[in-house]
RNA sequence: GCGCCCGUAGCUCAGCAGGAUAGAGCAACGGUUUCCUAAACCGUGUGCCAGGGGUUCGAGUCCCUUCGGGCGCACCA
């Protein structure tokens, strides 16, 4: 059993019955117990672990927070916590508890016994599915899906971390209306690179990347799709084009650290039915009405501003139809929640598509779905301009060779989703301590470096059982304090959907590491100290890099 | 016009489930240092948390409103 996890129990415990005592001896009126929280205060002088139980109260007991905290004090039974030394009562009310220092010589032992798997927390027997990108495979990933391919893939880690079921999906729009005009395209630039004289449709991809996959064709096939009639043609060149350009996306979200268990395809709910299937049963159930030879959902009756159509007037169903199909088809798998990452622009959409999930008799709460904001590239200090047309744009791909993946999906996490970012693409190469990557990675690397020339000297990593901790001093014991709150940490990000929790994370905990390496030697200490100051090495080495794989980063042994 | 997100130090951003004196990095300023386990270290913040009103024992955090920035409001996705 986890001591740490048991010490906040055992708070929390001693609380719940210094409650409860207060309220049959009749010192507090009460109704129901607050939802108090035990957690470790900002400042060390009001102590471990601090809790707000009085605060909550006052409302109910009406009687000050202070006065609630003496009754919660005189009732508490300390032998329920055998490392308590001390309660303090401080500020508007809080509950301070200050522990025999001994319990932070607990947590090296747990670091070194859990190692790759310390900060989880225990299986919670539910399923959540994370879809994430799902660009469309008409072009080259951009910095939107790159930033939502960071966050999302850090978020379904945080989530596994936390104890959860995680899935990732991936969602291809291999259908409708857009490949339809990527067709056209495609077939256009097709005629016109083998000498026909025709126009380009209007709407049509005039990228570069559409001529490069035309010219693909060509290479391989030559003129023989002349002789095909134009629906033929079409489906030919679609067909090649996005088994191209899924080959492209999954190469380069897998240099970039991600990887799906489920490549989810939007033709399949075309041609299964279950597009029509989803729409028959918003109809039957009277959400559904026909206006203008279109079928509209009545989204409006969800809040959403007006309804949106599901069916053309020329029968072919709508983006939107095939998004409630295919969230319903993700809720029929069995997931207790579903989350999508999507783009700010598609903000628009999040009403209706839970409106939908409502009609459909699904809790609409069960979908969460994170938006993202911008991403502005900054280079040499002016914003790198992005358009698709000119081709100026910088894709993922590009970033990956320019920077580098660890520094990418670092910067795109350390920024919380729903702010607008810079991404500074010079301090992203940074070799220095200037740029948060480095100094997070060199703080591994280090510790890294310090165990080479242990082991150069012969020196073995002593078990936390053989270890001397009474001779850590302060700067030691606000390390394992800060490790010890790692778990707590995982399970915020993973609740409150922000990874950057984590990155901020490692970079409090390297700072710690880095000032600590300045002031302190591990090596050629005296014997005792050492082998104490080597096994913190490697308890801050191990949660560095849990860290670190949360977001998606190496931990280097050396740089 | 309506809706969503954002507005915190010179800059880039944190601020955890309303809670304790609002933080970090960079820049700036001052000082120390050139030891080796790797490219130094220590210190210094004067912020109307965009403005105003409200709820609360308590608001950067919640509600209303004004201003500013972004995005969206297609039988596109």
């Amino acid at each position: 059993m986890d001591p740490i996890q048991k010490l906040r129990d055992g708070l929390n415990h001693l609380v719940a019955e210094a409650l409860k005592k207060s309220r049959e001896a009749e010192m507090l009126r009460f109704e129901s117990v607050p939802e108090y929280v035990i957690e470790v205060p900002r400042d060390e002088g009001h102590g471990d672990f601090s809790t707000n139980a009085a605060l909550l109260l006052a409302r109910q007991a009406r009687m000050a927070p202070r006065q609630i905290a003496e009754i919660i004090k005189t009732q508490m039974d300390f032998s329920l916590v055998p490392e308590l030394t001390r309660v303090e009562i401080a500020g508007a009310g809080f509950i301070n508890f200050f522990l025999d220092q001994s319990w932070l010589y607990k947590v090296p032992s747990l670091v070194l016994s859990m190692g790759e798997r310390y900060g989880s927390s225990a299986r919670q027997n539910k399923k959540v599915q994370v879809e994430f990108v799902s660009a469309n495979p008409t072009g080259n990933l951009h910095m939107g899906n790159a930033r939502g391919g960071a966050i999302g893939d850090s978020l379904a880690n945080a989530l596994a971390f936390a104890g959860y079921e995680v899935e990732r999906e991936f969602y291809i729009n291999d259908a409708g209306n857009q490949i339809e005009i990527f067709g056209q395209s495609l077939e256009a630039r097709y005629l016109q690179l083998m000498g026909a004289k025709i126009d380009f449709p209007d709407e049509g991809y005039a990228g570069q990347d559409v001529v490069d996959t035309v010219k693909n064709i060509i290479r391989e096939y030559k003129d023989t799709l002349l002789s095909m009639d134009s629906q033929a043609r079409q489906a030919f060149v679609v067909d090649y084009a996005l088994k191209e350009k899924l080959a492209y996306i999954k190469t380069t979200l897998a240099n970039f650290g991600i990887y799906y268990d489920v490549w989810f395809s939007e033709r399949t709910l075309h041609e299964s039915g279950q597009i029509m299937q989803t729409i028959d049963e918003l109809r039957q159930k009277g959400y559904i009405y026909e206006e203008e030879g279109a079928l509209w959902f009545k989204s409006t009756l969800f809040g959403d501003e007006k309804d949106e159509v599901v069916v053309r007037a020329n029968g072919l169903p709508t983006y939107f139809a095939a998004d409630i199909a295919y969230h319903k088809n993700k809720f029929e798998r069995g997931f207790d929640r579903v989350i999508d990452v999507w783009g700010a622009d598609h903000h628009g959409h999040v009403s209706r598509m839970k409106g939908a999930l409502q009609a459909l008799g699904y809790d609409p709460d069960r979908l969460e779905i994170l938006l993202m904001q911008l991403v502005r590239l900054y280079r040499g200090g002016i914003v790198v301009r992005m358009s698709k047309r000119t081709g100026t744009t910088v894709s993922l791909d590009e970033l990956i060779e320019e920077v580098g993946k660890d520094a990418a999906r670092f910067f795109f996490v350390m920024r919380s989703a729903d702010s607008q970012m810079e991404f500074d693409l010079d301090l992203a190469k940074q070799k220095n301590q200037e740029n948060p990557v480095y100094y997070v990675q060199y703080a591994h690397a280090r510790i890294q470096s310090i165990f080479r020339q242990a082991r150069a000297a012969g020196l073995d990593l002593k078990t936390p059982k053989e270890v001397d901790y009474t001779l850590l001093g302060p700067e030691e014991l606000q390390i394992l304090r800060k490790i010890a709150d790692f778990p707590q940490e995982v399970a915020a990000a993973a609740r409150t959907m922000a990874p950057q929790r984590i990155a901020r994370y490692v970079l409090d905990l390297a700072g710690l590491f880095h000032s600590f390496y300045n002031h302190h030697r591990v090596l050629n200490e005296n014997g005792a100290l050492q082998d104490a100051r080597l096994l913190l090495m490697e308890t801050i080495r191990i949660t560095i890099s849990n860290g670190l794989k949360i977001i998606g980063v190496s931990a280097p042994d050396q740089m």
